[in-house]
DNA sequence: TTCCAGGGGTAGA
DNA sequence: TCTACCCATGGA
């Protein structure tokens, strides 16, 4: 079997183990988390069909992807696996003005830039992104985790290596079920018929989530393009906002809710109003400090 | 059985 | 812009 060995070189202060482990996205279908090796996997379809093995771990300052395949990989899909990867590691992120930042307020945020914080892992498409994020709403982990699985397990693309692995299925793969068969067999929930107009609307080329990816769109635009898909509230927006790299608003949900309540209010719920400006000093790196601030509340 | 989980859509004000 | 109400699903 073809095994293609791919390194990417990040902008530093990079932590790998801090990337992976920023959020729960990393132990979402297809990916796997392996903490033993401090590495993950994940199967990828590749442009054209190809589907691939993908093993990501540090290898010094560098990022290694060993990278499985049925037949040798050509250069422009090696060039596509290693920007899809940088792509989920936010390699060519630049948080330098967060870091100062962080710098100027002293102990603890410090160490947010001693330690490299900062790169919250995402994955190599919106589609994908989104489709996790709504998977999020109104249910526990565990529900987000099946639900990923489900969708995966029974629309992604096989793995010629292995078909019981999967790719993330395409927007065509689901957009070619029929609603009621999607919704009987995917057990989402209400989130159902809203992935599966997203799916429709992608697969008809009505909408191109890749588009939010444009530093240029002001934050307000981007903000109202994410309201605008069915399924997707305030909550998910702002999630959606932070797995884009805009880190200015704050999303409100139980997390921040308990947390900012324990950590600045003795407990209590004041207005959003109130509890969302906690973090007001934080400019367009408020979602990060919030974040960050709870990691390290939890070490 | 009832509650609720990293909410969202809709109607009506 | 805000509120009440309903919306599937599965674990506790």
């Amino acid at each position: 079997m073809p095994l293609a060995s791919l390194r990417l070189t990040p902008t530093p202060p990079f932590n790998f183990a801090e990337t992976l482990s920023s959020h729960g996205w990393v132990v979402l279908a297809p990916n796997t988390y392996h903490k033993e090796t401090n590495s993950f996997s994940r199967i990828e379809e590749l442009p054209g069909g190809a589907v691939v093995h993908l093993r990501v771990s540090a290898e010094g300052e560098n990022v290694l992807i060993r990278a499985e395949s049925a037949a040798t990989l050509t250069a422009a899909q090696k060039n596509v696996i290693k920007t899809r990867v940088a792509h989920m590691l936010r390699l060519d992120d630049d948080y330098s003005t967060f870091y100062k930042l962080a710098r100027k307020k002293g102990p603890p945020w410090a160490i947010l830039a001693r330690r490299g914080l900062g790169r919250m892992f995402r994955s190599p498409t919106v589609w994908e992104d989104a489709v996790k994020t709504v998977l999020t709403t109104n249910i526990a982990w565990g529900g987000t985790k099946r639900m990923a699985a489900t969708l995966v397990n029974k629309w992604g693309a096989p793995s010629p290596l292995d078909p019981k692995q999967r790719a993330f299925p395409t927007p065509q793969a689901i957009a070619a079920v029929p609603l009621k068969k999607f919704e009987a067999k995917a057990g989402l929930g209400y989130r159902g018929p809203y992935l599966h107009q997203l799916a429709r609307r992608l697969s008809a080329g009505e909408l191109d989530l890749q588009v939010w990816l444009d530093p240029s769109i002001p934050a307000d635009d981007l903000y109202r393009q994410l309201l605008a898909v069915k399924g997707i509230g305030p909550y998910a927006a702002a999630n959606l906002l932070m797995l884009l790299g805009r880190y200015d608003r704050l999303g409100y949900d139980t997390i921040y809710r308990d947390f900012v309540s324990a950590k600045y209010f003795s407990g209590r719920v004041l207005p959003l109003k109130d509890m969302l400006a906690v973090y007001d000093d934080w400019g367009e790196w408020k979602f990060l400090a919030y974040w960050f601030e709870m990691v390290m509340a939890e070490e």
